[in-house]
DNA sequence: GTAATATTAAAACAAACGTTTAAAATATCC
DNA sequence: GGATATTTTAAACGTTTGTTTTAATATTAC
């Protein structure tokens, strides 16, 4: 039995988090399947059995790193959200309050010094777009209840919108940030370094403005 | 020497797009990672070193796929647009006919028999997530000229847009289309069997009002 | 029909992978 | 400080991978 008392950070605990940073780093850029425990150990700095030690398994330890960064970047939206309809004395958000609360948790996350600088959005990009099965399931965990909050938020505010263009429109909200996060290092690119890919308060805002204007053009009656 | 004289289908044509077809499914699902040459060869009822007698390598094999599936895209998209230009009587097109040629010929593509029903979704958006370099340098080749020919049009129909601006809002209508497509089969699962995924028609409908009205949002002056 | 060629099949190769085992080293506790 | 548990190390195992080689089979050309 390790780790039946975790109060604080042995030193056994940095070699974990070594693990776990180098995990991240290697997952974001190679996905599941381009990750060896081999290469992740060596750039920690450790041995390969560690690894199992610790984790117990290849899969064990990319759920164990994804599950470390992705709570907090939700729980950061659902404070945003909390946040919002205490100020709003009542009244139902608008669209754009709601998918702030969503978006901006992200750019957040990005600014941090702990990632490299387009780690974390490739990161998350990859979540959603790996076949293997238990990212997949980890995903349903981490987001149903959560997309349920918003969508709560969502009818309150459109109260008259069905359903079903309530949800296909956070759909392309969602899509249309997980895009562009993993598209953003091509940005770059093919924009000939016309768009600054660094600049992330700028994304967050562009991004923001997008979702805002594409979810209410899609739930106003389409006589287009 | 082979294949110094392809003018009509041999029997071991026939083999070569069994192979290809078996390749294009496997990677949709699984990705370049996930897809081994012995179960391609496996399912396309063949032998394994047949594969590398038509292709040379697994590069080569999942390269050719990837090139049969998004030439004829890319072709229809060019298509539409010089259709609508052709229309509109030398006035400058407006921003939904754009993003029109742009996302409906995946569409299309989709709603063809060739494909399961969400194969084509799946390997669009796993093209622009794989990690692998050979596949980024394809996707650069492809998309790099493609790209020139909207921006030339967007700058014809918004003139005094900035140049930022423009390659930024295509980059969200892009990524918004590539973020739908990757999540596409998510979708009914987290709206409850709320929204049909397989109505393509009303995805591609969705998915052209928001990106048009996303992108002319993020181009008007922003004094949100 | 027979020689030449193109295509398939079977088997083997070296390398890399996730995982396990067993021993050495380190830290922890009384 | 010595006994105990925790953590690290090194080596090996069995599988699977992409690839190559060699032989058998089907196809084509004259």
């Amino acid at each position: 039995m390790q780790d039946s008392n975790p109060t604080f950070s042995s030193k056994s605990e940095k070699t974990r988090n070594r693990l776990l940073k180098t995990t991240e780093s290697i997952f974001a850029t190679r996905g599941f399947g381009g990750l060896t425990l081999r290469e992740v150990a060596q750039k920690s700095q450790t041995n390969l059995a560690s690894a199992y030690y610790h984790f117990g398994s290849k899969e064990a330890m990319v759920l164990e790193m994804l599950q470390a960064r992705v709570k907090p970047i939700n729980q950061r939206r659902m404070h945003y959200l909390e946040k919002a309809r205490a100020q709003s004395a009542g009244k139902p958000l608008n669209t754009k309050d709601i998918l702030r609360a969503l978006i901006l948790p992200i750019g957040e996350e990005i600014a941090k010094s702990t990632h490299t600088r387009q780690t974390l959005a490739q990161l998350v990009a990859r979540t959603f777009t790996e076949p293997a099965k238990f990212i997949q399931t980890m995903h349903r965990k981490f987001f149903g209840e959560l997309c349920e909050k918003f969508m709560d938020e969502l009818r309150r505010t459109h109260p008259k919108v069905e359903e079903k263009d309530l949800y296909w429109n956070l759909h392309l909200s969602v899509s249309s940030m997980l895009g562009a996060l993993a598209q953003h290092r091509r940005l770059k690119d093919f924009s000939k370094g016309t768009c600054d890919e660094d600049d992330t308060q700028d994304m967050i805002e562009r991004l923001i403005t997008f979702a805002t204007h594409g979810f209410e053009a899609g739930i106003s009656q389409p006589s287009v």
